[in-house]
DNA sequence: AATGAATGAGTATTCATTCAT
DNA sequence: AATGAATGAATACTCATTCAT
């Protein structure tokens, strides 16, 4: 659907360029958790990916350009994860799936959201408004998958708390990036679990069993 | 109470101080909202402050003082809007109320908290230590009215669980703050009314009326 | 003879003028000392001194007058403690007790000297030729004796070697304030003694006793 | 022998940085003869040096790192001139030798003497140590070869008159560097000259002729 | 394709000096 | 006469980006 912003490279072996980019993205997400965006310099995310400064402007044209592939490789991350739910009808079921997917991708991938979050006002406007569109993209689903709840009775809930709803369930997901200082003590199974069954009684009234995801 | 961290000035007069550093710190809080902290220099940040960027240094040392500035203040408002609520017991109706001074204080000071949450990671580490123990003091001021909700049997929860909800709650907060271009058609009082929803039925199995905040 | 270069002060008290500038004077030197002309700020001079920034530069234009006057101010305690030579007609006797009066000076203003020695580079163009000036009447002092002594058969040496001989005797005792760390098993009074015997057995091929300085 | 200060430099190829500092060093002498270390901008030095001030900080960390250069240049050409003499016996004629030689290298480099003598005391206190450890080392020289002639009976004096001696020696040197504006009228030949004869005469009691340096 | 030396615009901070009170 | 708040020019140092090799 959305084209991707080409970030453009004065390498033409597209093979070379991603796997160029693999190693400057997981160096660059290191350092950003580290040190921030701004902290980090050009020169560190050149040797933390294993080759020179002159190299690293072989693939990208702008520092921002590595927080853009950060953020982005981020998105092809999700949508395969998520994929699968694309097409399924919402349920409870699979609304609860859909938590334990995007929960569990959290978990895994908790330094890059906590990177993209924290760092992604830095991107160039168009940069920004395409990852805020990925954001929002994936609130819809959510919303989707609500909605088709309510016409399916499983949920009672009006539009406008659907859609509050989503965001909720989105940002839940980012609580657990960004918060997990304070929340030591939860297992990631445990805090899918937890979040679960208090949607599910706020929304639906009722306990649904999940299987603890991972 | 908490000692604050001082700030030094090279100015002695106490009031002229407060009064310099409250033009500062609503010229940077605007700025920082725009650029970020990083891309605002310290002459705008005198510019917009009304002085000269001598002045400036007249009544900080670093330029990381000004968002530990912007951050305390915030805070200096957080405790006197919840204040009253510190000595109350807890029970539905003052968790309710307690909802509603938050997200309303978030809703007034918007800019500032955007700004706290996502520049603080920029303060030098005791600043951030002083600005994160505020964060959990506020955390556990939920926890503690939601405990004492359960006690006296108006809500049905573990400990564990009472934790997360604690967090959900601050979080949902920021959501407010940080989410406001997603969440353009609803007012505050719509926000509140619905999050009290959302939280009362999830935990307490009923709803339970509120006068919307403001 | 040399017409002083006046430091204007916006203060007309002229007693009130010398007590503050003595103040002054005496606060710069140990600064100065410490960590150089460059390095001190007039903030901490006037500090030094005891009063205010604001008053400080009511007593002087610009920090370069601080440094002046305690060049001067040393100055003004040579010709003091050199003065009842200025009459004496030179013999081998008087040029030791020039030597004995000159290093027991540098020895109890070493600070100063050192200073002078140090920073004087850093006067404005006219002080510093005021300052030379003062420092070539200390070397014509030497050259007179020196060549009084040769009048009277005292000494053999030509002009030349007089002149260097005059340059000689000043630059020891440069040696004393400035390299007292190098020289820390000597007292003052050894220091004159094998000083003396040194350039009298060079000059005069004969030893000539003298009675210890101090 | 005493390791070197190692100042850092981001380039990795050792020739050009030892060209690139030559460069600094050349420059650099220049500028702080006229202006002094502190009222020379690191802009005038990387000007002075050919390149830009990105490429300065290239090859050096801090402005001090410019000064050290200079005194550490010093330093290596001392030791080139001296070297010869490190494995001589002392004599009076070796004495003779050594003066000519040390004068003959304050005299070709006189501006860089004057440089590393009054701004020396702006080095951080590490490289400060290192300079006046060479000091030392030349006055140790002098010390040397003087007790091997009081021990070969060519001269009569105590340890700490040597040790005065040394000094003596030492400082002289500095005075061509410093005072060359009051001894106009002597060449460097007249100078050696003058001042051998002076410190034979004083210590050995007879002249020895020398051949004029240079 | 890869390297790394060169560049210079940009920025936080300092400090001599002024002047209203 | 004394004070100290205000000023802004000046300056060391950084770092994204380029380009010759």
């Amino acid at each position: 659907m959305n084209k991707k912003r080409e970030i453009q490279s004065s390498v033409k072996d597209e093979s070379l360029i991603e796997k160029r980019r693999a190693q400057m993205i997981r160096g660059a997400v290191t350092l950003f958790k580290q040190k921030g965006f701004h902290r980090t310099t050009t020169r560190e995310i050149a040797k933390a990916a294993g080759f020179s400064i002159g190299t690293l402007y072989e693939y990208i044209r702008t520092k921002e350009d590595v927080l853009y592939l950060v953020c982005d490789s981020i998105y092809d991350e999700v949508h395969a994860r998520l994929e699968s739910l694309d097409i399924e009808k919402g349920s409870l079921e699979v609304l609860v799936t859909a938590l334990e997917h995007y929960y569990g991708l959290i978990d895994d991938m908790q330094d890059e959201f906590v990177v993209m979050y924290q760092e992604s006002k830095s991107l160039p406007k168009d940069a920004l408004q395409y990852v805020l569109k990925k954001e929002l993209e994936m609130v819809a689903l959510f919303e989707r998958l609500l909605t088709e709840c309510r016409e399916s009775g499983e949920l009672k809930m009006t539009p406008k708390e659907i859609k509050l709803a989503a965001h909720h369930l989105f940002v839940q997901g980012q609580m657990w990036a960004f918060r997990r200082w304070a929340l030591r003590d939860f297992t990631i199974s445990e805090f899918i679990q937890t979040q679960t069954n208090f949607l599910l009684q706020g929304m639906a009234g009722e306990k649904i069993s999940t299987q603890g995801a991972k």
